[in-house]
DNA sequence: TCTGGGGTCCTAGGACCC
DNA sequence: TCTGGGGTCCTAGGACCC
């Protein structure tokens, strides 16, 4: 029978900052979103103090410094590569490794030697040991039992970071004590709905009717359904995948009100998108732009905004991109408001080999030639930063930029930043 | 002054076709 | 008064995830 690890990295960005700062050891961390905006991560010391995911900085900016919080801005040029090496020590220990997100990865137990437990076990010492991120690995039949299983174990100390629901004496407690809300796939929508019918946890969920469950919540809940019964589902994905669609947006650390500021914006989150087109070797057939003011502000002028671009070829040529990005911003642009963000989508993603050619005349401007400059700026880029080659329509001085106040060194990836340790 | 960013999947309904 | 049936494709919106 399958067997399902989830290895799951502890407040994964707090103890990235941790790792690197040793004297902050038991001390309660924070990170904040992208703009320095909110709490995204928390020590356990921070949980405890009653610091929430989410609460605006602003907020509990002096709430904090009273608690004697570090705070960091995020890094995520340091999470990345932490990340990497997490995973990296996973893919020594189990052949099919499923990265799920930065600090998650599912892998495929079945049949290690000397028992999922004891192998879990070894696991978490090692990535303890190596990068200094401690995890907790969740053990279950499917990959949502292997999720509940996780949440058992970060709860319970006495699991010591590792919970093996499939040899537990008595599983269906262990599904009674978890709430429904926090059964993976089941969100504050359905669980309120379920909550209200008196199906407060996993257990009774797991005995609903399963033609009930699927007319209430679509096959996918059907799927938790069957999942929490111990039949997967959901296909195990070793490997990368590539993407459908691709996003890049921001938003702003000053409200901005110039147009040609919002063109430099959407030229630089284009760039950045086709980035990531270019590094999954993709091209899109369609660009998105949007535009959105402050919503949170409600007494002021509220506007927002999307518009689609389709492109005659599929392409991942940045100026092309940038082109179509900046004529799409023009038509919804309107002078008159404050905007907090904008942003890009593409999407209409197709392999960039075996592209399907326009019948009709190439675009102007699109030369079928261009694959070996983007290829040279991207070389330049990996090899000596980002941004060392950038495109002039992204502006220089980038005003409209987001805060980051009190971001920590990109220790391993910036030899500038590197870690410094003086003998005595 | 100040509230993140990036994804996936599913369904309903409209447009369009024969 | 009466107004087919079936199929495909696309999009918007909802729900969920980290």
């Amino acid at each position: 029978m399958a067997s399902y690890g989830l290895i799951d990295c502890n407040n994964f960005y707090a103890s990235c900052e941790r790792a690197f700062r040793p004297e902050l050891n038991g001390r309660p961390v924070v990170v904040l979103s992208n703009n320095d905006g909110c709490v995204i991560a928390r020590s356990s010391e921070a949980k405890e103090l009653g610091i929430d995911m989410g609460t605006p900085y602003y907020k509990c900016r002096s709430r904090l410094k009273r608690l004697g919080v570090a705070v960091f801005s995020s890094n995520y040029a340091l999470y990345g590569d932490m990340s990497a090496r997490v995973m990296q020590i996973l893919s020594r220990f189990c052949p099919a490794v499923e990265v799920y997100s930065i600090d998650e990865a599912f892998c495929d137990l079945s049949g290690v030697p000397g028992g999922a437990e004891a192998y879990a076990r070894r696991v978490r010492a090692t990535v303890l040991a190596w990068t200094g991120i401690p995890v907790t690995v969740g053990i279950g039949r499917t990959k949502t039992l292997a999720k509940l299983a996780n949440r058992f174990a970060k709860k319970q100390p006495r699991s010591r970071g590792v919970f093996d629901l499939t040899a537990s004496p008595d599983p269906d407690r262990v599904l009674r004590w978890t709430d429904i809300g926090d059964v993976w796939g089941i969100g504050p929508r359905h669980a309120k709905r379920l909550r209200a019918l008196g199906v407060t946890d996993a257990l009774t969920f797991r005995e609903l009717k399963r033609d009930w469950v699927q007319k209430k919540m679509t096959v996918t809940g059907l799927h938790t359904l069957l999942e929490l019964r111990g039949f997967p589902c959901l296909g195990f994905q070793a490997g990368p995948v590539d993407k459908k669609s691709i996003v890049s947006s921001r938003s702003f650390g000053h409200p901005v009100t110039r147009l040609d500021h919002m063109l430099e914006a959407t030229a630089q989150y284009t760039t950045r998108a086709a980035e990531k087109l270019r590094r999954q070797k993709s091209v899109a057939a369609n660009i998105m732009v949007y535009l959105q003011t402050n919503n949170f502000r409600l007494g002021q002028p509220q506007y927002s905004n999307t518009v689609s671009i389709p492109l005659p070829v599929a392409t991942s040529h940045t100026p092309t991109l940038i082109r179509a990005a900046k004529t799409g911003m023009e038509r919804i642009f309107r002078h008159g408001y404050e905007y907090k963000k904008c942003g890009v989508m593409l999407s209409g993603l197709e392999p960039e080999h075996g592209r399907w050619l326009s019948l009709l005349a190439l675009p102007p401007n699109h030369r079928p030639d261009d694959a070996p400059l983007m290829r040279a700026v991207d070389h330049v880029n990996h090899r000596w930063g980002r941004d060392t080659l950038s495109f002039a329509a992204s502006g220089i001085t980038r005003d409209w930029r987001m805060k980051r106040e009190m971001r920590s060194p990109r220790y391993t990836t910036v030899w500038e930043e590197i870690l410094t340790v003086l003998a005595k």
